[in-house]
DNA sequence: TATTGCAATTGAGTACTATCAATTGCACCT
DNA sequence: AGGTGCAATTGATAGTACTCAATTGCAATA
């Protein structure tokens, strides 16, 4: 990574601390963890780190969009989900220690600063309640991929998208009218891989949400123009 | 619950203290935690708690076996996980601060002690290693469930009969000839909602198995008679 | 032994999805 | 403008796995 992709910032004047675990260390302790940190700029495409490595430390997502995702033995991958401002990546290995169960790579042009090991378990062990919300936020997470597992054992794929549509726009909608724009220029390869389907398959259900006016397509991105009618489609239609 | 369905043991005695996590504990830690303890005896098919409820305390399955699942709307279930002697149940939810994302229910019958929130939370506090380990392992298992997602979404339901007939092997195999025989008294239905198919499907894969003499049936349970065979049918057969 | 009830099995038909192949569209580069 | 490369789309086909229905097996009970 050459030098100029590097970016000087502290944890305290960071605009996605507000989002992210952090908002429980008091300035003092920001000031630990930017000691030894760095904030890189990574570009659409490059790999933050590989399923299998061992976590060197803690990655938290400034600006830009990171996918995490395992990859299966056919070369297929499986997107478990989508990382934004202020999120963490490597926690979970780290706290488990174990090496990366996933991979991550970026989405859409991304800083992520890097926290070294020993800077992260020093500010978990100076405060408590920062360790309490990170467990929590595991525990958290283990519930939402639960969920994930039953919703693709039984759910059928046509009622997946819709149900990730949904989510990808309480996510990604944009404030006022451009609420039902998902902003995320995401490949219908990847929006397969986050639904467990083949890109073709992607591709027909959309033209038939869009074919019925639950959905638009404005150049690569999707906006909602029905949101009650895709929760139906997620919810009930069975096989 | 009638009273004649209790049980009274201390955790120091417990048998299955050794396979828990409650090893990271002082002999006088673990007088705390008996303390407003109990330990109930239930029968097949009963429930420990509901998706949806609050958690009240841990539970610690001393002796038995006991079904995660959660249910989806068309009333079939997806069972996440079995836990065995030694496991704890909820504390994802405590840990969490939220609801119980999943029922459990007893698949052969189980001794299963209950320990209060309150008490929980103390001996966390208490023992810092005891935290440590329980946090590696909420975070180990969300590893695993990611893992399976990932099966899910990529393998054939052979494939994945195929890897839970081994895991099941793995786990209950018992000692010397006898560890190829998965000692697990599982219905049909439920084995279909391991691995997320239906139950006839499961029924003929098991059929092909035994004509291909990767198992045998005996009575109830299942014998693994070529786990190499089996490991194959896991791993590569595409679609 | 007959009865009942549920689980397991088998059979037939279908539907959803994946796969493979071909075409179109689009952005970028020269 | 033309060419290149990749993503998106469309078409055709094949399978895997589900659903529904019927039969058999088995164990508990009367």
């Amino acid at each position: 990574m050459s030098s100029k992709n590097r970016v000087d910032v502290t944890c305290k004047e960071c605009k996605s601390r507000g989002k992210s675990l952090l908002c429980a260390l008091t300035d003092d302790q920001l000031d630990d963890l930017d000691s030894g940190k760095s904030c890189v700029v990574y570009k659409k495409g490059q790999t933050l780190f590989y399923e299998g490595t061992i976590p060197m430390g803690l990655y938290c997502v400034k600006t830009g969009k990171v996918k995490i995702y395992k990859m299966g033995s056919q070369g297929k991958e499986q997107i478990l989900r989508l990382a934004n401002p202020g999120d963490f990546l490597g926690y979970r290995s780290l706290l488990g220690e174990e090496a990366y169960a996933a991979s991550a790579e970026v989405l859409e042009e991304a800083a992520v600063c890097f926290i070294p090991k020993d800077a992260f378990f020093k500010s978990l062990q100076d405060n408590k309640e920062f360790y309490r919300v990170l467990v929590k936020s595991l525990a958290h997470e283990l519930g939402v991929v639960e969920e994930k597992l039953a919703d693709l054992s039984q759910k059928s794929v046509r009622e997946r998208l819709a149900g990730n549509l949904i989510m990808l726009k309480e996510t990604y909608g944009l404030d006022g009218e451009e609420s039902t724009l998902i902003d995320l220029s995401i490949s219908r390869e990847d929006l397969a891989n986050i639904v467990g389907t083949a890109t073709e398959t992607v591709i027909r259900l959309l033209s038939e949400f869009k074919r019925d006016g639950l959905i638009a397509l404005e150049g690569k991105k999707i906006r909602v123009m029905d949101a009650k009618g895709l929760a139906r489609e997620a919810d009930f239609y069975g096989r």
